[in-house]
Order: C-alpha cells, then sequence, then structure tokens
DNA sequence: CAACCGTGGTA
DNA sequence: TTACCAAGGTT
C-alpha cells in the first residue's frame, strides 16, 4: 500500500533508484541521516501522544473527505480561522457528493473570508471529480489524489497519510522548518520547498506505515505549536537535546531576505473587494454596485476580468455580475 | 521558475 | 506601525 520509496539500511544495493538524478549519495550516507533522524522519533511522537490538539478533521471518525476538506481550507490558512468556516461546511457537504450536486458558486460564497477563494473552486471541483471518478469516495491512491484539482504534492500526501494511514513524506512548512533547524542547523528553511527538503523528509519517516503516518502529523504539530517560526518555545521542545541549531548556539538567519508581501492596494486586495461584493448579495448584481467597491478604474476593471478569467465571477447580460452558477 | 493568488493576527 | 507569517497550488 504504501508507495514512497522504502530506505531499508540492511540492504544497500536495494536503494531506490531517483529518476531525476539526484547527486550520488553513499549507502552510508543514507544510514547515517536515516539514524540520526531516527533518534528523534520516540521523543517527537511520545510529545505528541501528550501535546495534539484536538481538531475536528483529526476526530477517529473524521473520514476522508473532512480530511480533504481540512487540507484545502489549510493551505495557507490558520487553524483558527479554518474551525468556524469548516463546521459549517461539512455539516452542510458531509460528502464529496453533497458539495458536487451544488454550483461552484455556493462553494465560493460559503468560504468566506478565508482568503484565496480560487481554493474554494478548486474542493468543489475536486468534488465533482470524485463524484464522477470515484464513485463519490475520496481515493486512497496517491497519484489519484494528485490528479484532483487544487491537490498538489503536500495535500496528495497528506491525505493518503492522515486518512489512509500510509507512509508518504508530508512536507509542508512547519516540517521543513523543524527538519531545517533539527537536522540542517538552519534558523529557517529555504524560501521554498526543494529537492533536499522531500529527500532529508523521506530518510527521516519511520519505516512502518502507521508510525510513519503518526510522524508526519507530530512532526507537523511539532512545528506549529513548538518549533514555531518567530519565537520557537525551545524550552518545551522534547528534541532540544538533539537540535543541531541549537547545539550550534541558534544562530541567525542568514539566507536571502524573504519576499515581503504586501497587500494594500494590490490587485489581490481589489479583487477580494471585488468579490466580497458577490458573497455578500444573494442574487446578481450590478456593476455600478462593484464600482463602488473599487476606486481605481483600471485596476478594478482588470481585477473583475482576471475574476471572470478565473471563474469566480460569471458575467451576465447588461452590465450585472454573480457568483458562478 | 518566479509570480500570482486573500485575509487577519501578531511581535 | 510595518512586516512577517499562516497545513500550497498553478501557471
Amino acid at each position: 500500500m504504501p508507495d514512497s520509496p522504502r530506505s531499508d539500511a540492511s540492504q544497500p544495493q536495494a536503494r531506490p533508484q531517483r529518476p531525476k538524478a539526484a547527486k550520488p549519495r553513499t549507502a552510508a550516507a543514507v544510514t547515517s541521516a536515516t539514524a540520526a533522524a531516527a533518534e528523534l522519533h520516540e521523543p517527537i511522537l511520545s510529545w505528541y501522544d501528550a501535546n495534539a490538539r484536538v481538531l475536528p478533521w483529526r476526530e477517529p471518525d473524521a473520514g476522508a473527505w473532512a480530511v480533504m476538506v481540512s487540507e484545502f481550507m489549510l493551505q495557507q490558512t490558520p487553524v483558527v480561522r479554518v474551525l468556524p468556516v469548516y463546521a459549517i461546511w461539512m455539516d452542510r457537504w458531509p460528502t464529496p457528493k453533497a458539495l458536487a450536486a451544488e454550483p461552484p458558486g455556493e462553494a465560493v460564497r460559503a468560504w468566506g473570508r478565508l482568503g484565496y477563494p480560487r481554493r474554494a473552486l478548486r474542493l468543489h471541483a475536486a468534488a465533482r471529480a470524485i463524484t464522477d471518478n470515484h464513485g463519490g469516495e475520496v481515493p486512497n491512491d496517491h497519484a489519484d489524489l494528485l490528479a484532483l484539482p487544487g491537490v498538489g504534492t503536500y495535500t496528495a500526501a497528506a491525505i493518503a497519510s492522515f486518512a489512509f494511514g500510509q507512509r508518504h513524506a508530508v512536507v509542508d512548512t512547519n516540517v521543513r522548518r523543524v527538519f531545517a533547524r533539527a537536522l540542517g542547523g538552519d534558523a529557517q528553511p529555504s524560501i521554498s520547498p526543494t529537492a533536499a527538503d522531500l529527500r532529508r523528509a523521506e530518510q527521516a519517516m519511520p519505516l512502518d506505515a502507521a508510525t510513519a503516518a503518526k510522524w508526519a502529523v507530530a512532526t507537523m504539530e511539532l512545528g506549529a505549536l513548538i518549533c514555531t517560526a518567530r519565537t520557537p518555545k525551545c524550552g518545551h521542545c522534547p528534541i532540544v537535546e538533539r537540535c543541531a541549531w541549537t547545539l550550534a548556539g541558534r544562530p541567525a538567519y542568514d539566507g536571502p531576505p524573504r519576499k515581503g508581501q504586501t497587500y494594500d492596494g494590490t490587485d489581490r486586495q481589489a479583487r477580494g473587494r471585488l468579490l466580497a461584493v458577490l458573497r455578500d448579495s444573494a442574487g446578481p448584481v450590478g456593476k455600478a454596485r462593484l464600482d463602488r467597491a473599487w476606486p481605481d478604474v483600471a485596476q478594478r476593471e482588470r481585477a473583475l476580468d482576471g475574476l471572470v478569467a478565473d471563474g469566480l465571477v460569471e458575467p451576465l447580460a447588461r452590465s450585472r455580475f454573480r457568483l458562478p452558477i
């Protein structure tokens, strides 16, 4: 069932071949990296048992759809803001079929102010794909998951791991940061995910599928609660004694500057304002209403065109607009 | 592959 | 107050 490469140190010859020509690595180096990571397993798994947050999508009876919905909502959005929207969403659409039966605009409306509303559109499209191609059941195969709209490397691995107990490297920003510090000795991970991040996570995984699945959620939780980006709570960290960054004296971040994302006055903000008008209106809206939502004409038109092109807004006759049906 | 895509909380 | 950050994906 698990389709991730196995790293069986007892059989160096059987090292998984990597089609994309990674740097050649000796069996000894692989064994060494795996062994170092293995010492982190017990402390992190025990810490998770004692400190995991109670979240609705982690309940034993939550199901794969619950996991999938939560993963979409949690893409770039904090847990506390997801919780209320998630509850309403699951109450209204407890299955992929239920969501698939509604127009995409209803998904966009229910998405509320979670941000990145294209995620709502993609989740709706994924629900229809699941209904059409998978009998209404969230697929358990990694490749099938990856083929769904809005499901990338991380989300496919997360659903396969959290919902189906499979062995996959689940590499999000939390995990990248935990490993960058504990194994790499760096204050922060690289700006964007790298192949090295994935390789490191694969080597660090426990071999047993069930343990690997728990390891995946545990390392994420550690990054979310203890090994945080700004002021990590190293005093409460279960692996502080083995953390390469701590052992190095916690040197400051010295990499390239992180891209500061401004928001005020951007097209993104303009799109958000326009879409908010449509979300808050039961039916179609006249152009004049949208004109009032953003002062700059050129930017407003560009934003509206973009929303229409993305399928988030549907143009009607006589300069009227609505959420897509 | 760099740029784009929302929103709100916090140090 | 400004800047950074939050369970990424797509083009």
